[in-house]
DNA sequence: CCAATGATTTTGAATAGTCAAAATTATTTC
DNA sequence: GAAATAATTTTGACTATTCAAAATCATTGG
């Protein structure tokens, strides 16, 4: 059994190359990623190495071995299965779940994420919208994004709202926040917690970030 | 925060302690029910007295602080809310849950913890028909034992049946195992999975192991 | 092409938890 | 009450993970 310490390197691994969407990952990327000291990464790339989780190449970087991604999608997806569940069943804010997820995801053993991918009905996003990777480590390449993350000032389509109750979707309807509706994002605001959006060529409004993580829209 | 290593000693120590009805716990008792060498115990020990967790009499063992006892209590309600989860919720068998929980109660935090308690209707008695203790620490000090643990030979009467299921309590009472009944275990074999009983003054019966867990009498 | 800057690696040390085996202390038994 | 036995403590060592600071390597602007 790899350790939390070896978990949590892998998936940050993971996660830093599916973000530059390079496979080779710098040290020092890992050690901001992960809040430790260069050489602390440095020497930790070396264990992960020893257990074939990574190729190493000094002063170049770390890539994944089939091994290594293969335990760093299975982290994702524990990840985003217990943040469903603490959403949908628990009815904790999503604001909250990350750090839950993050501390539950090394204690999960493989039978009972089962059952509670099973119990959830087999969800295939978590309540941010990202997709949960599959049992076999593949992730629905989506290139969906949400308000929060795609380009500014460019017009997207609109291609799912990921808070599939009456409330929200009355809300978006209001809007004209619905499939297939082109949008752009005019700005983003993060302290005031607002993003002025438009849709085709109508007035301007404003909605808080909440919601506008909760549209996603396709970016190439 | 405690970490892992420090939270199932008091555990342990707790766990001792109830079981021998006496406060004070040798460092033979909590190595081996560990599984860790006695010199381990030892040095371990003295940093949950650093911590003000127990109490150390070299050579005469270790009781447990009121703040000892608090979190001890707390990592059992864990323990406990964590396993009828994983029974009631997940539908695991009692028989696979133990280890599970040992892992995620680590894991857990204050907050989610009353959320699963809260979904699962704040119930009173793990799926093995232990008491779960309360948030303040306390725990319902039911003399009850079930007929794996109660004294043989001895009648004694029937409480509880913790198993609620129709098909259950049916045969509870097809076989006279209805509470206030005078109850004796005749003889235990854990390789036949086998518990000899007979009520009152009747002809005696064979029920399993996994039966005979759901039935509790009281035991002064 | 070479000095400055930034990134990476090395080194030496710390902490938590563990073990095996030797030394010590308690408890029984006669 | 002394010898035998059992339990406990001490000692020295090991692993995994971390840090700070020094040393080294790489890149890039002039």
């Amino acid at each position: 059994m790899p350790s939390a310490t070896v978990e949590n390197y892998v998936k940050e691994i993971l996660a830093l190359s599916m973000e530059k969407g390079k496979a080779q990952v710098g040290m020092g990327e890992i050690a901001r990623g992960l809040g430790v000291a260069p050489g602390t990464a440095t020497s930790m790339t070396k264990t992960l190495e020893r257990e074939k989780l990574v190729q190493y190449k000094s002063h170049k970087g770390v890539t994944l071995t089939a091994k290594g991604r293969k335990l760093g999608m299975g982290m994702l997806r524990r990840h985003r299965i217990l943040e469903t569940f603490l959403v949908e069943t628990l009815g904790l804010d999503w604001t909250e779940i990350h750090g839950e997820a993050e501390e539950l995801e090394h204690a999960l053993s493989e039978k009972v994420l089962d059952r509670l991918d099973k119990f959830l009905g087999r969800p295939e996003f978590d309540p941010h919208g990202d997709p949960i990777p599959t049992k076999d480590g593949k992730i629905a390449q989506s290139n969906m994004r949400n308000l929060l993350e795609c380009r500014r000032q460019v017009a997207s389509k609109v291609t799912l709202i990921t808070d599939q109750g009456v409330e929200f979707l009355n809300f978006a309807r209001r809007k004209g926040l619905v499939p297939g509706a082109s949008v752009e994002v005019i700005s983003r605001d993060l302290v005031s917690d607002a993003v002025e959006l438009r849709i085709g060529k109508t007035k301007p409004f404003t909605i808080g970030s909440k919601a506008a993580r909760k549209i996603l829209v396709a970016s190439s």
